[in-house]
DNA sequence: CAGCAGGGGGCGC
DNA sequence: CGCCCCCTGCTGG
C-alpha cells in the first residue's frame, strides 16, 4: 500500500455476518464469558456484546475483573431477558404490546442502548460519537437514541436488520409506542444521572454497595435460553433492587488481555463507520446488572472458553465466511464456511503458545478438533464429533484445548521448555519419545520405511509418503 | 525432493 | 502415561 495508492476493501454483509456470528455463537455458548441468571435460567451470553450494547455492562466488567462472572438478574423476567439478548444479539426484537412497557422498563436499567439510552446533550452525543470503540457506526451505539417513537407499535420487532437504514436520529431504537407507565419511569431515570456515564457510575455504586450473597437461583445451567416462542409474563416489572453478588475472580493472563485488546481494536475498525446498525454492536443483549460471579466456568461446562478465543474466532469467522456469504447471504451454516479450510490445515496456529499471536482469521476457523461443534455435519470434524459435554482442557499458557489430559501435557512442555527425551548420541532433546526415536534413526541409518515401487527407505513415514507421491504418483 | 524436527489426535493399558 | 500415527514447517542439496 504504500505509493500504489489506497485500495479500500469493503466487506459485503459484514454486518449481517457479524451479527449472525454473534448469534451463533451464543447460541452454542461458544466463547461466552457471562452468565445472566434469571428466574431461575441462565444465559452464557458475551462480555463484548453486553459491554457494546450497554454501558452500564461495559462499565460493569470494567470494573470487575472477573473472569466468568454471573450476573444476577433479579427483578427481571427471564422472557425480558431474552428478549433483550435478542435485541443485543440480533439486533431485533420481537415484543407483544403489552410486554413492550416491561421490556423497555428493563433496558432502561441495563441501559441498553437504542433502547434505553438516555437523553443527552447534544455535546454528549458528539462525544461519543468520537470514541473509537463506539464508532459512528450506529447512532444507537450512542446513546441519544431514545427509543419512543410513537408512530409504528411493531418498530420494535422491525426489520432493520438488513438495510435498515434506520433515521439516524433514532435508529432502531425505538418504534414502540411505549406505555405512558413506561415513559413515566423512564424520565424518572433520567432525572438521577444525565448522562449515561453518570447513571453507569451510579450503576456500579449499586453493586458495589448493594452487595448479597445471593447467588444462583437456581438449576439448569443450559435453559433453553433462545426461546422467543417462550410467553411473555403478564406481570409488570419493577426493577428497582438489583442484587449483586461479587467475587473478583483472578485475572486474564497477559496475553489473554491483550488479544482481548486487540480484538476490541478490530471490533471497533470494522464496525467503524461502516457497519451501521449492525445489531452486533448496536443491539446487544442486557441483562440486568447483578453480578454475581461464580467460580470462572465452574457453571456450565460448555462455557469454558476464553474470550480471547471468542474474540479471535470471532474475528476470524468473517473471512472465513466470505465464501458462503458470496452465495446469497445464506447464513444458516453458521460455522460451515470453514470447510474451506480443509481438514489438512489444521489450524495448528491457533495453540501455538506465541506471545505474538495474532488473530489470522484463515488460521483459526476451525474448532479444534477436539470440541468440534461445526454445525451441520461439516467436513470441520474430521473425527467423532464430540458430545458437548466432554470436557476441554484448556492451556494456561496460550489458547490451546484438547480432550486429553496427555495431550494437553504434552503440549505444555512446548511452553516450559521441558525435553524429558534426550539423544543418548548427541545433545538432541525432545518433548516427545516418538520424536526422539525418530532422531535416533538418523544416527543408527535405521530407515523402517520401504517404497514399494523402488529401493528407497525413508526415516520416516511421511517421508515416505511424499516420495510416492513425487515419484510415483499415488499412495502406497 | 528429501531429511528432520516439532507438535497434535487419539487409542490402549 | 506411553505410544503410534499423522501433519506441517524449515532447511539443504
Amino acid at each position: 500500500m504504500g505509493d500504489g495508492g489506497l485500495l479500500s476493501l469493503s466487506w459485503n454483509n459484514h454486518k449481517a455476518t457479524f451479527c449472525h456470528i454473534l448469534s451463533t455463537l451464543r447460541e452454542k455458548e461458544r466463547y461466552t464469558d457471562v452468565t445472566l441468571a434469571c428466574e431461575g435460567k441462565f444465559y452464557p451470553v458475551h462480555k463484548l456484546v453486553l459491554s457494546t450494547c450497554s454501558e452500564y455492562f461495559e462499565s460493569m466488567f470494567e470494573h470487575t475483573p472477573c473472569k466468568h462472572p454471573i450476573i444476577v438478574l433479579k427483578d427481571l423476567k427471564s422472557d425480558e431477558v431474552e428478549s433483550l439478548l435478542s435485541y443485543m444479539y440480533a439486533g431485533v426484537v420481537n415484543v407483544a404490546q403489552n410486554d413492550l412497557a416491561r421490556l423497555i422498563k428493563a433496558a432502561e436499567l441495563l441501559k441498553v442502548k437504542g433502547l434505553a439510552v438516555p437523553d443527552e446533550p447534544p455535546q454528549e452525543v458528539e462525544n461519543r460519537k468520537n470514541s473509537p470503540p463506539r464508532s459512528s457506526r450506529d447512532d444507537r451505539s450512542s446513546p441519544h437514541p431514545k427509543r419512543r417513537r410513537r408512530d409504528d407499535s411493531d418498530g420494535v420487532a422491525g426489520e432493520q436488520h438488513g438495510t435498515n437504514a434506520s433515521p439516524p436520529a433514532s435508529p432502531r431504537t425505538s418504534p414502540y409506542h411505549a406505555a405512558s407507565e413506561f415513559h413515566q419511569d423512564n424520565s424518572r431515570t433520567h432525572n438521577e444521572g444525565h448522562v449515561s456515564e453518570h447513571r453507569t457510575e451510579k450503576s456500579i455504586d449499586r453493586l458495589e454497595h448493594d452487595v448479597r450473597s445471593d447467588a444462583k437461583s437456581t438449576g439448569d445451567l443450559n435453559p433453553d435460553q433462545h426461546n422467543p416462542a417462550k410467553p411473555c409474563s403478564p406481570l409488570q416489572v419493577m426493577l428497582e433492587e438489583t442484587l449483586v453478588k461479587e467475587e473478583i475472580m483472578d485475572h486474564l493472563p497477559e496475553d489473554k488481555d491483550s488479544l482481548m485488546g486487540s480484538g476490541m481494536d478490530y471490533g471497533s475498525m470494522t464496525s467503524d463507520g461502516r457497519l451501521e446498525n449492525s445489531s452486533s454492536d448496536g443491539g446487544t443483549q442486557e441483562h440486568q446488572l447483578l453480578s454475581a460471579k461464580y467460580e470462572q466456568q465452574s457453571l456450565a461446562p460448555s462455557q469454558t472458553h476464553h474470550l480471547p478465543e471468542a474474540v479471535v474466532e470471532a474475528l476470524a469467522g468473517p473471512s472465513g465466511m466470505q465464501g458462503w456469504l458470496g452465495g446469497g447471504g445464506d447464513m444458516s451454516g453458521t460455522f460451515s464456511g470453514v470447510d474451506s479450510y480443509g481438514g489438512d490445515s489444521r489450524h495448528q496456529d491457533l495453540r501455538q503458545p506465541l506471545p505474538t499471536q495474532q488473530p489470522q482469521a484463515h488460521q483459526m476457523v476451525g474448532p479444534d478438533r477436539g470440541g468440534c461443534e461445526a454445525p451441520e455435519g461439516s467436513s470441520l470434524c474430521m473425527g467423532k464429533s464430540l458430545s458437548p459435554s466432554r470436557k476441554m482442557l484448556h492451556c494456561t499458557y496460550c489458547f490451546y484445548t484438547t480432550n486429553f489430559k496427555a495431550n494437553l501435557n504434552r503440549h505444555i512442555r512446548t511452553h516450559t521448555g521441558e525435553k524429558p527425551f534426550s539423544c543418548t548420541h548427541c545433545s538432541y532433546r525432545t518433548t516427545t519419545k516418538p520424536n526422539l526415536m525418530t532422531h535416533i534413526r538418523t544416527h543408527t541409518g535405521e530407515k523402517p520405511f520401504a517404497c514399494t515401487f523402488c529401493p528407497y527407505r525413508a526415516v520416516q513415514k511421511v517421508t515416505l509418503k511424499h516420495h510416492i507421491l513425487a515419484n510415483h504418483g499415488r499412495k502406497q
